[in-house]
DNA sequence: ACGACAGAG
DNA sequence: GGTTCTCTGTCGT
C-alpha cells in the first residue's frame, strides 16, 4: 500500500457532490439517556453526580458528574478517584432503557405524516418532516409571521401550536453577524428550516414536559447535517444548520471544521486509512489523538476525489462504493433516507461478558447459557408478540386471558463466543506492519431456531422450560461446533445468543375493510397515531400466559435445581455441584484434572444428528430437512 | 444460508 | 484490570 502510486493523473475531472435540498430532517438525541432514565425513576438523583456502569466501565453519566470531570467510557476506578461521591447505578440490564426509548419513539412517531421515523440506538431519532413542513409553508401568512400557527394535523385545523414565524426556535448556525438571525422570507428553504425549527422546539418541549426527557435537536436537509448540527449546542438545546443552496460556504465551512472521525459514517477503520494516506505513514494507536485530520484537510488534499478515496479504502473485504460515500460525507451530502418505522426488530440478541473471570468449565457455560436463553425467550415474547385485540375485546376477563400473537418468527439462532486475549505479543516492530492484530476474536455458529419457542397457548411452558430445551437441543450443539477441542480451559470472555432472520407475519387489519377504502392510509390518521402512543403509555406489557419471573434483573442466574434432568445432564449436575465447592485456585488449575475430563466427555458428546426427528407438537416423525417447515406450520396455526 | 466484519450509540 | 450490550448492514462463500 505504497502511497506514491495512488496519486491520480487526471486531477481535473473531480466532481463536487451536489446536495439535495428538498427534504427537511430532524434529529433528536436524548441528553445522557441512561442517566435520565434513572433520574426519572428517582428524582433525588438529579442534583447528584450520577454514573451508569456496565461492568468495569462508565457507560454514561449525568451533567453534574461531567462538571466534576467525569467522562463517558471511563474506567469505574478512575471515575471514583476523580469524584469520590459519584453515585453508581448498574446499567447492564437494558430493559428499562428499551422501554423508555420505545415510549418516546412512539410519541415522535405520532407526529409523523409519512412514517419516516428512524431510531438509532436507544437515544436518537431521525424524523423526515418534509411533508409537514411543506404543508405549513403553504398555510403561512408572510404578512403576520409573528402570529403564526403550526398545523400538526391536516384534517383537524385546531391541532397545533402558536409560534413566532419571524424568528427561528433555538440556535442557528452560522450565527448571523450583527443581530439575531432573521428569516429570509424570499428564500423558501430558509422558511422551511424556520418552520422545522419550531416543530423541533415543540416536540422537544413535549418530550421534556410530558415525559421528563430533555434532548438536543438538529435541523437540516439530510441526516448527516441534522445530526452534526444537533451536537453543536448540547444539552437541552437545538441547532438549525442553514444549509441553503445559494450559500454553499455555510455547509463547507461547517463540515471542514470537524475532524473526520466525528463524521457519522466514517468509522475508526476508514478514518485510520485516510489519516495514513494523508500523513504518508502508518498510524499507531498512540498517535490517534494527536493526528486529528480535519474534513477540510482531507477534502482539499492534493488529488483527493471519490476515486482516490475508493483506492485508499480498497482492502480485502472492503465495501465497494465507500469512496464515493465518504467523498459525499466530506461535502455534507447524504442521500440516505430516513427509514420507515418498523414495529419489529430484525434481530434480538442477549450477551454477557466475563472479562475479569473468563468461563473455564462446561458447568459454567451451561449456567450462563441457561440464563441468557431465559432472557432471550422473555425478550422474544415482549418484542415479537402483541395481544390480539380482535379476540379480547369481547371477553378480556380472567376466564379467557388474552393470548398474544406472534408478529414475526425468527428463523435462525446464532451463538457467538469470544476467547480472552492471551497474547502479550512483543510490540517490538509494530511500525513495520500496518496490520492491526485484533487481540480478540469473535466467532459464531448458527442453526435453525426450533419452533417450540413459539408455543404460547394450551400447555404453556415457562420461560425456563423453553430456555432449557433451547440449551440442550440447539445451543449445546452450536457450542460444540464452536469449541470442538475438549480439555484445557475454555477461557471464554463473551457469550452472545441471537435470533434473527425474521419472517414478518402478514398484518391482518381486523375486519370490515370498507370497499374502496385504503386501510393503510386509515392507519396513518392522527387519531390512530395518538391513540397508539397513549395506549402504549398506560397499558402494561403484553401479559405473559406463564408466570413471569419475579425479578427485575435480566442477568439473574437461573438454576433449575429440583427439576428432573434429562440423561444428558446427569453428569453435568454433579460437575456443577463439584464446581461450587472448588476454590478459585483449583478451578484455575483443573485443566488437566481427570475429574474435569469426565465432565467434558458428557458435555462434548452430543447425540449425532439423526436422519429423522419427531415433531414436538404432534409427535409425527419426519426427515430432518422437513421438520422446520412442519413445525412452523403448527406455530402459525391458532 | 452462513459467518466475518464494520459502523452506529 | 485492556470495552458494554446491542442493532443494522455488507461482503464473500
Amino acid at each position: 500500500m505504497k502511497t506514491t502510486s495512488l496519486i491520480p493523473g487526471a486531477a481535473k475531472s473531480i466532481k463536487i457532490p451536489r446536495r439535495n435540498d428538498e427534504r427537511v430532517i430532524l434529529h433528536f438525541d436524548y441528553d445522557c439517556f441512561y442517566a435520565s432514565v434513572f433520574e426519572n425513576e428517582n428524582p433525588s438523583l438529579k442534583s447528584q453526580p450520577l454514573g451508569i456502569k456496565q461492568k468495569s466501565i462508565l457507560a454514561t453519566c449525568n451533567y453534574v458528574a461531567r462538571a466534576r470531570g467525569v467522562k463517558k467510557l471511563m474506567l469505574i476506578s478512575e471515575a471514583q478517584r476523580i469524584c469520590p461521591d459519584l453515585i453508581l447505578m448498574n446499567g447492564e440490564d437494558l430493559t428499562r432503557f428499551r422501554d423508555v426509548s420505545k415510549k418516546l419513539w412512539a410519541f415522535l412517531r405520532a407526529h409523523s405524516w409519512n412514517r419516516r421515523v428512524e431510531r438509532l440506538g436507544l437515544d436518537e431519532v431521525f424524523l423526515d418532516v418534509t411533508d409537514v413542513v411543506q404543508y405549513n409553508q403553504e398555510m403561512l401568512n408572510v404578512h403576520a409571521l409573528r402570529d403564526s400557527f403550526f398545523h400538526l394535523d391536516r384534517s383537524d385545523p385546531v391541532k397545533g401550536f402558536a409560534f413566532d414565524g419571524s424568528a427561528f426556535s433555538g440556535c442557528v448556525q452560522p450565527k448571523a453577524k450583527g443581530g439575531p438571525a432573521g428569516v429570509d422570507v424570499d428564500n423558501p428553504l430558509c422558511v422551511r428550516l424556520m418552520l422545522a425549527s419550531h416543530l423541533a422546539g415543540y416536540l422537544r418541549h413535549k418530550l421534556d414536559e410530558d415525559f421528563g426527557y430533555t434532548s438536543s435537536g438538529g435541523i437540516s436537509t439530510n441526516k448527516l447535517l441534522a445530526k452534526l448540527a444537533g451536537s453543536v449546542n448540547k444539552p437541552n438545546n437545538q441547532t438549525t444548520l442553514l444549509a441553503t443552496r445559494n450559500d454553499d460556504d455555510v455547509v463547507r465551512e461547517f463540515m471542514d471544521a470537524h475532524s473526520i472521525r466525528k463524521v457519522p459514517g466514517i468509522g475508526s477503520r476508514i478514518a485510520q486509512l485516510i489519516e495514513e494516506y494523508i500523513l504518508s505513514r502508518p498510524t499507531e494507536r498512540r498517535d490517534r489523538e494527536s493526528t486529528n485530520v480535519m474534513v477540510g484537510e482531507a477534502r482539499t488534499y492534493p488529488g483527493m476525489s471519490a476515486d482516490l478515496l475508493e483506492q485508499i479504502l480498497d482492502r480485502p473485504g472492503a465495501e465497494r462504493g465507500s469512496g464515493e460515500k465518504v467523498w459525499n460525507f466530506l461535502h455534507g451530502a447524504d442521500p440516505s433516507e430516513v427509514k420507515e418505522a418498523s414495529d419489529v426488530p430484525t434481530q434480538i440478541s442477549i450477551e454477557d461478558t466475563y472479562m475479569s473471570r473468563p468461563l473455564q468449565t462446561p458447568a459454567e457455560v451451561m449456567r450462563e447459557l441457561r440464563a441468557l436463553a431465559t432472557s432471550l425467550v422473555r425478550r422474544m415474547r415482549v418484542d415479537l408478540t402483541e395481544v390480539d385485540l380482535t379476540t379480547t375485546t369481547t371477553t378480556s376477563d380472567a376466564a379467557s386471558p388474552a393470548v398474544p400473537r406472534w408478529l414475526a418468527y425468527p428463523k435462525t439462532l446464532r451463538l457467538s463466543t469470544r476467547t480472552r486475549s492471551k497474547q502479550a505479543t512483543a510490540p517490538s516492530s509494530t511500525s513495520s506492519s500496518a496490520i492491526e492484530v485484533p487481540n480478540f476474536s469473535r466467532s459464531s455458529r448458527s442453526t435453525a431456531l426450533p419452533t417450540f419457542v413459539f408455543q404460547i397457548s394450551s400447555p404453556s411452558p415457562s420461560y425456563e422450560e423453553i430456555a432449557e430445551r433451547l440449551v440442550t437441543e440447539s445451543l449445546l450443539p452450536l457450542f460444540r461446533r464452536l469449541h470442538p477441542e475438549r480439555g484445557g480451559g475454555l477461557n471464554l470472555a463473551l457469550l452472545n445468543i441471537c435470533v434473527t432472520n425474521m419472517v414478518i407475519v402478514a398484518n391482518e387489519t381486523s375486519n370490515v375493510p370498507a370497499p374502496g377504502r385504503d386501510i393503510g392510509r386509515m392507519f396513518r390518521t392522527q387519531e390512530n397515531k395518538l391513540r397508539e402512543w397513549t395506549v402504549y403509555d398506560t397499558s402494561p406489557l403484553p401479559v405473559p400466559v406463564v408466570p413471569a419471573l419475579a425479578e427485575a434483573d435480566d442477568r439473574v442466574k437461573v438454576c433449575a435445581e429440583g427439576e428432573v434432568q434429562k440423561d444428558l445432564f446427569c453428569e453435568q449436575q454433579e460437575e456443577e455441584q463439584g464446581e461450587n465447592m472448588t476454590s478459585d485456585c483449583e478451578v484455575a488449575m483443573n485443566c488437566s484434572s481427570p475429574l474435569v475430563d469426565e465432565g467434558y466427555d458428557d458435555f462434548w458428546d452430543g447425540q449425532e444428528e439423526s436422519d429423522s426427528q419427531r415433531c414436538q407438537i404432534c409427535g409425527h416423525a419426519l426427515p430432518a430437512f422437513a421438520m422446520s417447515a412442519h413445525e412452523r406450520f403448527h406455530a402459525m396455526d391458532e
